[in-house]
DNA sequence: CGCCACCTTGAGTTTACTCAAGTTTTGTGG
DNA sequence: CCACAAAACTTGAGTAAACTCAAGGTGGCG
């Protein structure tokens, strides 16, 4: 058994003990036997469309992606934002159920689907992911079905400060010292309402108000200052 | 390898090829090695909190159930819905993220997390199951984040009748032929509404509204009459 | 037969949506 | 580096969908 501890798929060699699975990210790019294929990908691009033949697995190395679902009439649903560390490709049919994009620039591993069949290691690793992102799943299943909007773009934002309003909640880390942070948000407003399953005219109007309130300061549309993080904690439904 | 189509988890024995996740149910309740505990709920008998240790799964053998998570404030959101075949009490945590509650009368085929992790073929399992509830919560996203209430009662009461409204519509069978099905709803009003993230009585005023317009009959609360399959079918926002 | 839980319906309200400008930001070419 | 165009974002006014609150109806079971 190797002892080191080992936090991206990529470094897998079919003997290092489960770490994790966007936990943290301690290690260089991958390394490990999987040497195969890398890919890159432009803000926009593509990798696969919903229908597409499910034949390959893709680790996020770098950059943001996002799994979306269409309507017939054109509404469309993002279901899944995809970080570093994240895992995609999973199908239990023979084709994808969701179109994947890149919302900034992307590097990706390849993984055939077979080599994850033929190793339980893989298979274990692959397991936990689904699992981690079942749990985001139910967590965003509730936002959608439950929150009102100022809850949903609070959970969101919060969602982009690290180990902040989830289960490992520290808190505001020391009585005195500034509860801040720049977050970037990687999407569009539309891409976010289309996430959060609201307009772009609610999503605006939403951080406008939150910008009034003095719990945000908006520098660049994409990168947001939040000013007092537990302010912002105070108002995603979850406490 | 055997070469028997099994189609329960209970049922592998290690050797078994993998062939679905709720998809036929053609055996007898489990008896492969895993002859281990039964247990049996009453509606309504909560299986597992949220929070509470994860250190078994289940199977549902016969009956229904949900998950759910609760806010704060006592808004409820039913997650998933179980039914037989189904698997749950996954965690990639040491706890529960959600609620597990019987709604009708449940069988239960248990299992220590251990007997899972220590067999590939089990593993393998889960994962199939793990996969094809992410296409069932993708779905469910895109409901919650981009339906209306007719679309979402629509599209539940079309999740009861199988073979028809998801991938493999057959479509109105033969012309002429009936296109009507009896279906038991196994959940009230309000649990309805807490699935679909409506209130009851939009749930009710929409069941009205298709009863009004001939699409279904109501029979007994509880069980549903849909007298036009296909006309159901027009209203889930997917065709 | 009557109670209790569940369901339905109505009236009024609220939240978020639609539509329509107007503004800001970003990217491109001169 | 500036001017311009295109894309993205914001804001306002009016509307619509679903919500809340309240009352009344229905059905199942002792």
């Amino acid at each position: 058994m190797v002892s080191a501890t080992l936090t991206k798929f990529s470094d897998l060699d079919g003997q290092a003990p489960f770490n994790g699975c966007q936990e943290n990210f301690k290690q260089p790019d991958g390394i490990g036997k999987n040497t195969g294929r890398k890919q890159r990908l432009s803000a926009h691009d593509v990798l696969f469309y919903e229908g597409d033949k499910a034949e390959r697995l893709y680790e996020v190395l770098r950059g943001v992606m996002m799994l979306y679902k269409l309507l017939p009439d054109g509404r469309r649903q993002v279901v899944y934002i995809l970080r570093e560390g994240d895992m995609l490709g999973f199908s239990n049919r023979e084709f994808f159920d969701c179109t994947a994009e890149a919302l900034t620039e992307v590097e990706l591993q390849v993984f055939e689907s077979r080599e994850i069949s033929t190793s339980p290691m893989m298979q274990h690793y692959v397991n936990r992911c689904l699992l981690s992102q079942m749990e985001t799943l139910h967590e965003h299943t509730v936002l959608l079905g439950r929150k009102s909007a100022l809850e949903r773009v609070s959970t969101f934002l919060m969602s982009l400060v690290p180990n902040r309003g989830g289960h490992g909640c520290s808190g505001p880390i020391e009585e005195g010292k500034p509860d801040t942070k720049t977050v970037a948000l990687s999407m569009t407003r539309q891409e976010i309402a289309d996430y959060l399953g609201l307009t772009i005219e609610t999503v605006s109007r939403v951080i406008s108000q939150l910008k009034r309130r003095g719990l945000i300061k908006v520098e660049k549309q994409d990168s947001i200052h939040i000013t007092n993080i537990c302010g912002i904690c105070q108002l995603t439904g979850m406490h």
